[in-house]
Order: structure tokens, then sequence, then C-alpha cells
DNA sequence: CATATTGTGTGGGATATGCAACAGAAAGGG
DNA sequence: CCCTTTCTGTTGCATATCCCACACAATATG
């Protein structure tokens, strides 16, 4: 249960009073959880769709070799669930894990998209933060499309680079993971990584230092 | 203009009223257009979101380089518009074009996202509906993710494959666009991606006949 | 019907990428 | 503090993938 100042820091529940946001829970049977790092948050089994209220989570993919691939990141408005995401290619599992500590919000979500009995004014509030999330979160996965859909390693750096320096503001930013992990976002092999990153380097697109990078133009 | 019988079938405006709909046309400055193939449906310069009521779109990317990329495959339902695709890398160019003959309605995003001084019913079954469009395209957009983040030619092929088979209930489906275009679908150039196909077919992974295809299990 | 355009299927040669393996740096945990 | 684990950086080697080029089928287009 979020206190009333937590509240006006909640995505799902901007705009509403403590009063509707207690009333909500109950009437929509929402749990609100903490987690602690490295925690199980999720596993697609239940029907729920999670929203990250605050922390950092990520939504990763076990293929039946057990090599694990992190197909979201998740972090404050962050949506997932059953729903959401492809069921999955049969013989591998979907889970979300805990980054940084974690307060997650489950909600029924035949519950939301079902015409509210009381046609509540709490209920259409809700729906339309939902609405922004989702917004989001497409937003978010068609960035990551944009970056997989490049056809080599540098491009997809290139890419991903143009993306947070946009995201930043500016030439300069910071990798939100580390290096290994981002071999991994942009699926491909850590050590060609590495070597083109150093072609990159040393051709003068980029400088790093550290996960601080500065591209060119 | 939507006639009464089409409109039953509108998954932006499912479940209101003729009457309904009329005033919201108005009300949110929303217009309506039909395309016909290859026409050009949205360009990204406008603030305005896209639904396709009917018909089949793609959206595509096109690189410094003249290369396209097909970004999304955009069917009754499919939603499109500049605060939903990274605004894209510098110098390269998005674009919507008509496929199938098209009948898309365009809807100020803004005016969606904003609390409605009239607090309508209408706006809130508006709301509630482009949530599920929403939903839809997250999901879509995650298999696009799942296909893309596989290291190899042969796992994407079989990753794609496997969730068009889900999509159709049965072992056996028909592709939704040409071999060409599934290479540019999976990232990767077309003749090796037709080398890996002869290999699977030859040990008996997969069967095929023109766009239709069988895979085992 | 002739002609142009697009899609399919294949191959040889170049190379970017993946894989395995290692060593030192950095960070976390008791 | 030491010890463990993760992260970074680099290399040699094998090969999957790309690029170019060609021939033919299928489909559109007038």
């Amino acid at each position: 249960m979020l206190s009333e100042q937590e509240l006006g820091k909640s995505p799902l529940f901007h705009d509403i009073s403590y009063q509707d946001y207690r009333e909500i829970l109950s009437c929509f049977q929402a749990v609100q959880r903490s987690f602690r790092a490295d925690e199980l948050i999720y596993d697609f089994s239940s029907d729920a769709v999670g929203v990250v209220e605050r922390g950092q989570a990520s939504l990763i993919r076990i293929d039946e070799d057990g090599v694990a691939t992190v197909l979201e990141d998740l972090g404050a408005g962050g949506v997932f669930g059953k729903t959401l995401a492809f069921a999955g290619s049969t013989g591998d599992s979907l889970e979300v894990v805990c980054r940084r500590p974690c307060d997650v919000v489950f909600i029924d979500y035949a519950h939301i998209l079902s015409r509210c009995g009381h046609a509540c004014q709490r209920h259409s509030i809700l729906v339309q933060n939902m609405l922004q999330l989702m917004a989001d979160k497409a937003q978010a996965l068609s960035c990551r499309v944009d970056v997989l859909s490049r056809r080599s390693i540098r491009e997809k750096l290139l890419c991903y680079f143009r993306q947070l320096s946009q995201q930043s503001g500016s030439r300069t930013f910071t990798l939100p993971f580390s290096l290994s992990t981002l071999a991994d976002y942009i699926a491909t092999d850590r050590s060609a990584m590495m070597r083109e990153l150093k072609r990159l380097r040393e051709e003068g697109s980029v400088r790093s230092d550290g996960r601080q990078f500065t591209i060119r133009q």
C-alpha cells in the first residue's frame, strides 16, 4: 500500500485521490507487493497485469538451452503480463526479475477492459493512465525493433547510441546497463561487439569511458 | 464516414452507437480516409494517431542508403503515430504505406489522453477501445522482438514459424507475405535465408509449398 | 499477346560474426 | 581484509552470414 506522498509519483494512479486509490485496490482486487533485487516477480502463469510503480525490473526469456535474453527493461511505469507478450515459442520460458528494489501492482486485466458496472469515474481515469503506460510500452518496443532490425553489429550499436543520445538530449549519455548486457540487448556475441566498439572508437565515431559514451555529430 | 453496418466491425468504435460515433468524429476532429494500394498513408509529420479500420498497411523504415525495412505489419486494428514509434535515428525516415485498400481514422492523440471536459461516456469507451488496440500492438511488437532477438537465421525462422503455427492453431499455416519480404522481416539476407530454409526442409523440420508451411511437432 | 516486374532458387567467394579461452580490473560479500 | 563473482578487453580460429551474380518461374501490365 502506497503512502499518500508516494501516490503522487505513481504512474498508474496518477491524478487519483488517495480515497479513490484505496477503493480501486479493493474494487479491482489489485495487489501491491515489494521485491528485492534478483527476486522473481512474475512467471507468466497468472492472468494478472503488473505495473512497476518504482524500481527496476527485466523481462527475460530463457530458452531450452538455458540461455537468458533480456527482452525488455522495465522501469517505473513498465507494464507486463501474459496478454502483453507472445505466449512464447514452446520450449522457452519467460520471467520478470527484479533488478533494483521494486514496488509492483498486480491487477486483473479482464477487469480493466470490461465495462465497469458502476461506470465509475475512478475506472475511467485508471484506464486512461493504463493507456498512457501502454503507449509508452509500445514506443519502447518500437525502439527495440528499430535496433534489432539493423543488419550488422555496427549499425545496431550506432542506432542504439543515437536513441540514447536523443533521449538524453545530448551527444553524451550513460548506458543503462553493463557492456555484457548490451551485447545481450542487441542480440549479438559480446566479443564481436567489443571488437566493433573498438573499431568505432579508433575511427572516432564514438568516445567512451566506462558506461559513458559520446557520439560524433 | 462509415456506414452503420461497417461500424459494427470497427475496432476503434466497437460498442459505440452510430449517433455517438458521429459526434465523436466531430468532437475529436477525427478524420476518416480511404487509401488504395501503394498510397502513402502517413509520413510521421503530424501528431495524429492513425487506426487501420479495414485493409492492410505496413510501417516501413527507409535508411539513408534508401534500404527499406518493414518494421510493422498493420491489419485491422493496427495503430500508428509519431508518439508510438521512436522519432527515428536521424537520417532515416518512416512511412506507413497501403498494401491492400484501407480505411483509416486519424485522431489527435493529445485529445484522447486529456481528461475530457465533458467527462463523457463516449470518451471513456473510446479510450477503452484504444487501450485494447494498444495492448494488441504491444503484443505484436513483443512477437517481433522475440523473433529478432534470436541469434541465427535458423532460430529466427523456427521462432517465427512457431508463432504462426500457434496463431493458426495448426502445424500448417500460410505466410502473410512473400519469402523475399520474410527475409526482410527477420532482418537477414535473402539468399542466406533460402539456404537455411533448404537445410530445414532437407532435415525434415519443415515442409513447404509456396507460402504454405508445415512444421514438425 | 508481348513485355516488364517481381519472386524463387542456387552458387562462389569475401568477411563479419560467433565461439572458446584467457587475463586483469572492478565490484560485491562475508 | 580476502575471496568470489562479475565485467572488461583481447585473440585465434571456424563458419554462418553477406554480397554479387545468374537463371528461371510467376505474376502483373499494357
